[in-house]
DNA sequence: TCTGGGGTCCTAGGACCC
DNA sequence: TCTGGGGTCCTAGGACCC
């Protein structure tokens, strides 16, 4: 059986681990650059202030309620969620760590231990041992599962858990969810299916497969198989290679200076590059893009990007840049307010496999030590080394994210530790 | 006069997820 | 004034192979 654990607000709740005095403050989390909310606390929802809303116009409510904002706090959320994961891990068989907050538990019948009895042990030991609430689904099948777990946050009187091994609770359910809230049924398909009548979980459960997968996919064959009970989606027990890499970010102002732009670039890039190597890959070749805010619709546009294939895979920070550089020149275009930037990385192989050019050279091989030890003295004293290139100057430093309600690093720097007195 | 049958690989675009 | 940042998978169509 699998169970579906998924921390409730996580966001939210990670800012009120250490800060216990907020327990019952309405909270919410805002976007990187404090662009937009993209996490509440149950108080947050109640006075409907939306997912996604834009921090400006959400500024009325968040004063007329007195919610606490946060600015996003990655750091913190990375280290409870591994914090979570491992104490989950403990009491699972297999475990399949789907995302930051959520991951799948297989279980399995135990003598005097219903499901039900299993599930609250997990809630509780989390709460326990992390501070974090979590809800508990539990089915036969991955997307049976996130419904269980759906149930478990929209049902209080379930206690946070739901155990759906029985196929006519899960029918009863069904029966009761919309369409568009199945796992894998995004917007565009909850809008088609509708127009074709299916309007419920159990609507879709009891719909021709055959035909259904003819006219849009394999993907819906298997969701609607997974609502009937029969599993199509495996476990993934290690998370499989990555196949891209991106890293972008929006401004803390606009920037139309390609100097400017050029160090944001550069950035980017270095981020990628660690990213890329952590991952043990080469890529075979970077693009990048430049956006204009895509809201501003009086104002011109332009959203140009490019792509270079490298001469041979690489992994070499100032290589990537060099060719990122390049392509920032060639698409350059004076005039705008651009508000976004990235770097994207595609076609990475393993260095093991790889074919190396005819004139594989010396060069290479100093890249590789150089790399390799900027990222040892990096991991060993946070960050104190990078590029000149992407050190912001006081004339060059409006590209840098906007964080103005950050909470302390308060697991992962010596210097924010709580202090008790 | 009549012109087969079976594949792979790549890319772009769309849909989905968190 | 101010609107996030990642990812994956599938399909269709074109180019190419024998």
């Amino acid at each position: 059986m699998y169970a579906m654990v998924d921390c409730n607000n996580f966001y939210a709740s990670c800012e009120r681990v250490f800060r216990p005095d907020l327990a019952t403050t309405p909270i919410a989390v805002l976007s990187n650059n404090d662009g937009c909310v993209i996490a509440r606390s149950a108080e947050c929802k109640q006075i409907n202030l939306p997912m996604g809303m834009p921090t400006f116009k959400a500024q009325s409510l968040i004063r007329q309620h007195s919610v606490k904002v946060f600015s996003s706090n990655y750091a913190l959320y990375a280290d409870i969620s591994s914090r979570v994961m491992s104490v989950l891990e403990e009491m699972a068989f297999d475990i399949e760590v789907y995302s930051i907050d959520e991951a799948f538990l297989v279980i399995s019948e135990q003598a005097n231990q219903s499901f039900e009895i299993q599930g609250q042990t997990i809630k509780k030991r989390v709460n326990q041992y992390c501070g974090m609430p979590v809800s508990v689904g539990i089915a036969p099948t991955k997307t049976l599962s996130k419904l269980a777990n759906y149930a478990a946050k929209k049902y209080t009187k379930a206690g946070g858990v739901v155990d759906l091994s029985n196929p006519e609770r899960q029918r009863n359910l069904m029966a009761l969810t919309p369409v568009g809230e199945i796992w894998g049924i995004g917007r565009n398909m909850k809008r088609s299916l509708n127009a074709l009548g299916v309007q419920t979980a159990l609507d879709l459960c009891d719909a021709p497969v055959k035909e259904l997968r003819k006219r849009y996919s394999v993907l819906l064959e298997k969701t609607i198989n997974e609502l009937r009970g029969i599993p199509c989606i495996d476990l993934e027990l290690e998370s499989p290679a990555k196949r891209e890499i991106v890293c972008s970010r929006s401004f803390g102002h606009k920037v139309d200076s390609v100097d400017e732009m050029a160090m944001a670039i550069s950035s980017h890039v270095e981020r990628a590059g660690k990213k890329l190597r952590k991952e043990q890959r080469l890529t075979s070749s970077i693009s990048i893009f430049i956006r204009t805010n895509r809201y501003a619709e009086q104002s011109q546009q332009s959203r140009p990007s490019a792509t270079m294939q490298l001469f041979s895979p690489t992994n070499d920070t100032s290589e990537l840049n060099q060719a990122a550089q390049r392509l920032l020149k060639r698409i350059w275009q004076q005039g705008f307010a651009y508000q976004r930037a990235g770097v994207m990385l595609h076609g990475l192989v393993d260095p093991q496999n790889l074919q190396y050019e005819l004139f594989h050279s010396e060069q290479a091989e100093r890249s590789q030590r150089l790399m390799g030890v900027m990222d040892q003295i990096n991991q060993r004293y946070q960050n104190t080394m990078c590029y000149a290139s992407t050190l912001p100057t006081k004339q060059h430093n409006g590209w840098l994210m906007r964080r103005e309600h950050l909470s302390p690093a308060y697991t992962t720097r010596w210097a924010d530790l709580l202090r008790v007195s």
